[in-house]
DNA sequence: TCAAAAGTGTTTGGGTTACACCCATGA
DNA sequence: TCATGGGTGTAACCCAAACACTTTTGA
């Protein structure tokens, strides 16, 4: 057996689905593929894990390498391992998601753009990827459907000023439903998360929209209690959940 | 050695958090260690994976060859990596745990009782175990906490047939908060995933409660559809969450 | 008759839902 | 003045929570 073969006689990776808003739209960084197996097809980020280097560096070091990022939102999500799931050898990976500010990425290096580009979530999935990424995309996008329901990390995704309409775009684009407005807007400044810059939008052409800030000291806070909240006067609940649900219950 | 070479000296395994529940304690089924490292101590069931078997396959291998059996509750829950979580070397686990009925070990070989026992989940997380399980157990157990109020695999815990209080004092055992009987009740017979054995106790010493029986085909149903149901009448809401919360909001 | 657990309904308050119109701005 | 999205309040409903006494059985 050569060399290659006996690399990958038995070896563990991190892919690391890092998804993006921007155009009203859920997005993904997909990589296309320079070489064999699957040259050409996109891609999940990943690599193989280094010998001494934890599996959540590893997804860090993935996140930074594409993007220069660093501290961003990370999050483990499952492990795949199927006997097959690699045609070179047994490779099992273990998946990650970011949340990154698409904002963030005007300083990117020029080489970037040769390999790596955002895709609509929906298309990639709908997109025939490398490997079983298709499998791992659709479990991640499952996990953050999730995950935004009961903390408030879709902050993670917008420039650190948006508008209300802008977040609740962002929370449509991710549970793909619609949302109430009025609704929204009372359960989100509810939660006082939310800084009220009194600025507002510049050059748009229509009534400019109040701009908001994320008040990441109370997101400690609510981090620290498990994101419920005492409740000051009602002898109902001694505690609220912050967040659950954000609209219409589908699954 | 070579780059190569480095990453070839890695491993991984499945460790499998057996769940059960007894006596009104939610127990662990844990393994003593007879070799070197942590020769004494306490661990958790676990092997390494074979290479020509999938992860989940490898995690009832090792719930089957412990306990022999089979097509019982199994979830992947987190993968550890800490380069120094083993001290031979680089092992990487991924973490599942596994919900069996206690009283279907009443056939469990002799040779069984020498090495695996039930403890106390509580108990144990109080106990040095090997390796990172402490941190293993904690996370499953949280995880398991989490998946309780979201989807009724309390019954995978019990006996064919049950009474609603045994039923209540396992969610109180898991949620480890303690629960109304009234409401309880309402809800759990609401979910009309219990059928009325029209049996009762035998042989206690107080008025016999009235034996129920999960039903599976009812679940099938649900998990068909999301674990929500379609509200007949109400206009208000086009679907119901099945469960969520199950009791007092604590996190 | 006593102990021990089974079993059972109603009220209340808070939160989610549904819903429609006027406002501010740039073109 | 027009188009475009920004911004706002109220009523109905549903569900979670709180709460206490009677019943049945074996000892």
């Amino acid at each position: 057996m050569n060399e290659v073969g006996n690399f990958f006689k038995s070896a563990f990776s991190v892919d690391n689905i890092i998804f993006g808003f921007d155009d009203g739209d859920l997005k993904v960084l997909l990589i296309k593929r320079g070489q064999e197996p699957f040259k050409g097809r996109w891609a999940l980020p990943g690599d193989l894990v280094y010998p001494n280097e934890d599996l959540e560096t590893s997804a860090n070091r993935v996140l930074e390498e594409l993007t220069g990022l660093r501290n961003v939102y990370l999050e483990q999500v499952h492990t795949f391992g199927a006997v097959d799931r690699h045609p070179l050898g047994r490779v099992i990976t273990i998946a990650y998601f970011s949340l990154v500010k698409i904002s963030d990425f005007n300083i990117m290096p020029a080489s970037f753009a040769k390999t790596a580009q955002w895709h609509s979530v929906v298309k990639a999935q709908n997109t025939r990827l490398a490997f079983d990424h298709n499998i791992i995309l659709n479990k991640c996008f499952q996990v953050l459907k999730q995950r935004v329901r009961t903390r408030p990390i879709g902050f993670e995704l917008l420039p650190p000023k948006f508008t209300l309409t802008e977040l609740q775009h962002l929370y449509e684009a991710i549970l793909e439903i619609s949302l109430d407005k009025r609704n929204f807007r009372k359960k989100i400044l509810s939660m006082n998360l939310l800084k009220d810059l009194d600025e507002f939008q510049e050059g748009v052409p229509h009534r400019p929209a109040k701009l908001y800030e994320f008040d990441k000291e109370r997101y400690r806070q609510f981090e620290a209690e498990g994101f419920s909240f005492e409740v000051k006067e009602g002898k109902r609940k001694e505690k609220k959940r912050l967040m659950e649900t954000m609209g219409i219950s589908i699954d």
